[in-house]
DNA sequence: CTGCCATTTTACCGGC
DNA sequence: GCCGGTAAAATGGCAG
């Protein structure tokens, strides 16, 4: 076999069994950040605070402030154009 | 007023802020993690690997842990009641 | 056997395959839809409007104005406290 | 005013609200079958069937009509490679 | 630059 | 009635 490429026979699929692990150590760790991040959100909402919105708040302070700014006016012609009042 | 809930006057708006910014920090980690694991997919596949394949490799390694024999018993029976063959 | 409940030998296999395929027709139906609702979308951005914008435009319409307003003001609550101007 | 693109002034309007219309009509149309769905649903439920399950067998079924075989050549050979028995 | 795929978010449904 | 998980929608990212 010429081994040209990424035949797994061989060290190749050493290689691939390499990749794999690293990835999935990392999805590991993502996965864990990820759960952090529900349990604050979690502990937010216990507290009182509406989830749903303090995801937008995030979303729009992510955002560029011109491109905020820029949807909202969009938005608002868009709204007017269909008999939404503002 | 009577600071039932989390009117965000005064604490609250320092509390919620306090959540907002752990939220921020934890998914810039979070980020951060999925960048490297993007990283390691384009190593891979420089080395002439599939990526799409080793993306179901990974969600099969995921999956298998499961014991979902359980279910699976149940799930024969109505296959088979609809005509799939097993 | 007393054939309590929905074994699903004899009739009740067929009974099942009913309901599935009654289903499947259905489900058919609202793909068609979905995808003639995308067409929609296709065409209006060719048009120059912008999709994102129009999603929004309907998910406010759908809503209540009375929980729309809510939610505006919570959110705007929200942005102050977080030191967003408004 | 020189009208290009899709400013929202005049006719403009009324194209968009157009569009958002049908958008509505079809999403009425999608959420009548949604519900018929359901039924469907709650009748097998009522008859004796799982409806978890049922879910399962459709999705299973949705899957079956793909010739993914050519890909799961390839994906054997990604999991032989990361010991994977079959 | 358009269409596709993956991730993320929202809505729904069944269970407790 | 709420909570949790599951499926649908939507947004964002990537390849072609």
């Amino acid at each position: 076999m010429a081994d040209s490429g990424a035949e797994t026979g061989g060290i190749a699929a050493d290689h691939l069994k390499s990749f794999i692990e690293r990835i999935e150590r990392l999805e590991e760790e993502k996965a864990a950040i990820a759960n952090d991040v529900k349990e604050v959100y979690a502990e937010a909402k216990g507290t009182g605070f509406d989830v749903k919105i303090m995801r937008q708040i995030i979303r729009l302070r992510k955002m560029e402030p011109n491109d905020r700014a820029e949807q909202e006016e969009l938005l608002d012609i868009y709204m007017r154009a269909v008999g939404m009042v503002a």
